[in-house]
DNA sequence: TTGAAAGCGCTAACAC
DNA sequence: GTGTTAGCGCTTTCAA
């Protein structure tokens, strides 16, 4: 177990002064104008004894960790699992490596993790927020830490966000229901002011609406984050049978889509003949659904780039910590939606 | 932007040496034997402040980050992100927080991040190892480094490791084909070296030769991690439409089996009638299948937990580096494996 | 019971 | 061109 070799080894092993390895390693000899066969027996003896810097001296002394905290609501879910591994290559790109931990949606998780990395003197911050996470948000900006909302923002604060069009996303969907023919169309969403939910919903409401649906307060399922499988169950019994009135549905989530898809299933309800669906995000499970379902798209590869792209802008300037970016969602129509 | 509060500030505050500061914040002014009411009056302060201890320094005075490195072979599959979720958990119930990063199976991308969370100084590393990656394993070894393979082990070396009883996994799948009476049972398989995939064409092999059933070299099909769509296509073409003559498929990975099923699905072959099907790993995938799917199901939360544990014996007692943890593996029978 | 100070490995201002 | 040195924030030995 031999120990680590540091700049002080090099510098003794050469016989000059760690000042002038550090130089020659971080690729400065022009500024301190190092001789240059100097620089090469610094680089000799460097590769000889194999130096690997120790990251953690380099980020106490210059503030920079090159590390990013990566929050999401739960890495296995395949929505932020893709993102993960999008973002830890776009780190990568820019030298970055990345924590990752998982809120569960529950706002102490959030502070914690929040904390813990803050402790760990993260460079910056991606999170997805939880309900209620404003007042964690607000002292991140006071204490001008750089981060940058992902997947959903925060209501009435300006931050660094990158989210999608989900209002026109959801408008766009419910429409699509609507032109195919079906007249009572539900949406089952998360009971959660986060505004991706809320522009969803109002992207389904603003369709009804321009269609001149009535009943929107009927057909509009919230449903809480825990205990989902049997809350959906629940309100796919009220909904499909009970009152047997709706004739299509929007699911706001994979999460709910899947566990939804799962009761259609059992009830043998017939896609897109009795039901028409539409759901937001994807699934393998979409495609292998007796009646391929029609879902919105998510640029994954758009979301974690620009998370990466805009937060790296923030790190390297204090003020650029307002940008918003918005993605456009595509429809990708299959079979469950009908016609 | 109020700079963070130090030790030093606290100290200055109370009027006090960093020292003390220190002993107290770290509950360890029992044995500093610091003045009880000295050691209030330092923690109100502290908490006045809203002191957060920098973990950069106390890691680079300690040599103890409290950070482990997860590597696997793909954040974004599902199997892994699950993996990721329970070693979160783990880790942080011990006060660690995790970096990860994706080997994408590929050597230098192994070696790189290796090399990444060495020189950022984590504790310890869990590792799904790529093939070849031997050297690199060795490696950590001579250095002294805590580290567990995890999912995967490599031949001829011992290390910790945990893993699912791969072997008796297979061998049990293959049988209950056998048993169900189909005669010509084919493997799709990873082309790789890695004991977890020699472990299952082991199994499989021995409980063909078991029932007396020839040809297995006919029978079993290896693909690389590299284009898989494609030589899934190919190789489902030969076995089920040009040579016609299998009855039966076993899948060794999720991966392999969600790209079969689509082909399969596509080909309108009737399972489990005209072809039994088994898979390793789980997907919500299988419940959505025409036959639901017959898998082995791996003990996630075993192998997440156990490999956080082993890991966590290893930095704390260098000499506890050869644990080898095999978790038994279940088969969840359902409809696609016939009778 | 408390303080001073060294030092973890590195950078960078400054001196020579 | 090259070396000295202070210091990032923290822990811990030793001295008082």
């Amino acid at each position: 177990m031999n120990k680590r070799v540091s700049l002080k080894d090099i510098a003794s092993r050469v016989g000059v002064s760690t000042a002038l390895v550090s130089y020659v390693l971080n690729g400065k000899e022009k500024e301190a104008r190092v001789g240059l066969e100097m620089a090469g027996k610094i680089r000799k003896v460097a590769k000889e004894l194999n130096y690997q810097p120790n990251l953690i001296a380099k980020g106490l002394k210059s503030g920079q960790t090159k590390t990013l905290g990566l929050i999401v609501a739960d890495i296995s879910n395949p929505f932020f699992s893709s993102l993960a591994r999008i973002i830890e290559i776009e780190a990568k790109k820019n030298g970055y490596t990345v924590l990752f931990g998982s809120s569960d949606e529950d706002l102490e998780n959030s502070k914690n993790l929040i904390n813990t990395f803050l402790n760990r003197q993260v460079d910056g911050l991606i999170i997805t927020p939880v309900e209620g996470s404003d007042e964690q948000i607000k002292d991140l900006q006071k204490k001008g830490i750089p981060f940058v909302l992902m997947d959903r923002g925060l209501e009435k604060r300006k931050t660094n966000k990158v989210i999608i069009d989900n209002y026109n996303a959801a408008f766009n969907a419910t429409n699509l229901l609507i032109k195919n023919g079906y007249k009572k169309i539900a949406m089952i969403a998360y009971d959660t002011r986060l505004t991706h939910m809320q522009h969803r919903i109002e992207g389904y409401k603003k369709a009804l609406k321009a269609a001149k649906i009535k009943d929107v307060a009927e057909l509009l399922i919230k449903v809480k984050f825990v205990a989902l499988q049997e809350q959906i169950e629940q309100a796919l019994q009220n909904l499909l049978i009970k009152n047997k009135k709706i004739d299509a549905i929007v699911f706001a989530t994979n999460s709910i889509s899947i566990q939804s898809l799962k009761v259609i299933h059992h009830l043998k309800i017939k896609v897109p003949q009795e039901l028409g669906i539409v759901s937001f995000d994807e699934s393998e499970v979409f495609d292998f659904f007796y009646s391929p379902v029609t879902y919105i798209k998510q640029d994954m590869q758009a979301i974690g780039e620009n998370a990466v792209k805009v937060l790296l802008q923030n790190i390297n300037d204090d003020k650029k910590n307002n940008t918003e970016i918005v993605i456009p969602a595509a429809i990708v129509i299959r079979e469950s939606s009908g016609k």
